[in-house]
DNA sequence: TATGCAGTCTATAGTCGCTATAGGGTCAAG
DNA sequence: CTTGACCCTATAGCGACTATAGACTGCATA
């Protein structure tokens, strides 16, 4: 089982990761290097895609590759407590919770900013570059 | 007027912007070479104090770099239509607005992550890891 | 006057998460 | 036997900084 011979862009096209983001995946140690063919092509087997597959939904969660390397490791080590695992995720949801805040306030300010230009004005006239920079 | 000798850290305590970055906008351009003293330290104005206030509020704000070169440019040809500015700032609105919608859902989709963690058992019953990577 | 120390200078390399490019080699189909 | 899609390595670039090394300046205190 397993013993499939995925070729790179077989990867990269059930993952929908770039070729070269595989290899660079590899490159930093996220994952493992393949065997490799004859004519040194990389083979990789389902592990390893389901590997990847983890990893691309943990970046499309947000988590950067530090994050997604500790994830990785601890739900290898299967009896160790799950509080880091859910540590992880829930430092990650607090940040996120944070930046929608501050977006949000960010959005009332652009806001503001738009509705003090009229539209058909000159620079001079348009209060849009004062109300970024109200001395 | 504006014949103030601001050094770096002046400027970099009242605008709190780190002095190696006020020093890296002037190696892209975005400042403009400031005046050297005899002691070949760089010596600002009020006009370079106010320009760098106007850059980190647009930071705050999200733009780039380059949208903020944009800016710059443009508030000072006082002739062109302000439609222009504006039109920079809403871009930027839409694109705040869709990130925001983004992030709220990704917040939603952790926050079910999270709670199928029970917070005390071991990471083989923890359900953070296979609730990332759905087989 | 000497010394210490905070502040400044330049230049270079590192961060993150890729992406792009150059210059090749491999392999199956026509 | 050539075409073309795929693969290989190695290196440099992106944005917006940040960090570091090694040297100089300028001011206060002993």
């Amino acid at each position: 089982m397993s013993a499939t011979h995925l070729k790179i862009g077989d990867l990269s096209r059930q993952t929908k990761t770039k070729v070269v983001t595989i290899r660079y995946y590899e490159k930093i140690g996220l994952l493992a290097s393949p065997h490799r063919t004859a004519g040194n092509y990389r083979a990789y087997d389902d592990a390893a895609l389901g590997r990847l597959r983890f990893i691309r939904r943990c970046r499309d969660l947000g988590f950067t590759l530090e994050q997604i390397r500790d994830l990785l490791e601890l739900s290898s080590e299967v009896e160790r407590p799950c509080a880091e695992v859910d540590g992880i995720a829930s430092t990650h949801l607090a940040e996120v919770e944070r930046k929608i805040a501050d977006l949000q306030a960010l959005a009332e300010r652009l806001r503001r900013i738009s509705t003090s230009c009229s539209g058909n004005g000159t620079i001079s006239d348009c209060g849009v570059i004062d109300a970024i920079s109200p001395d």
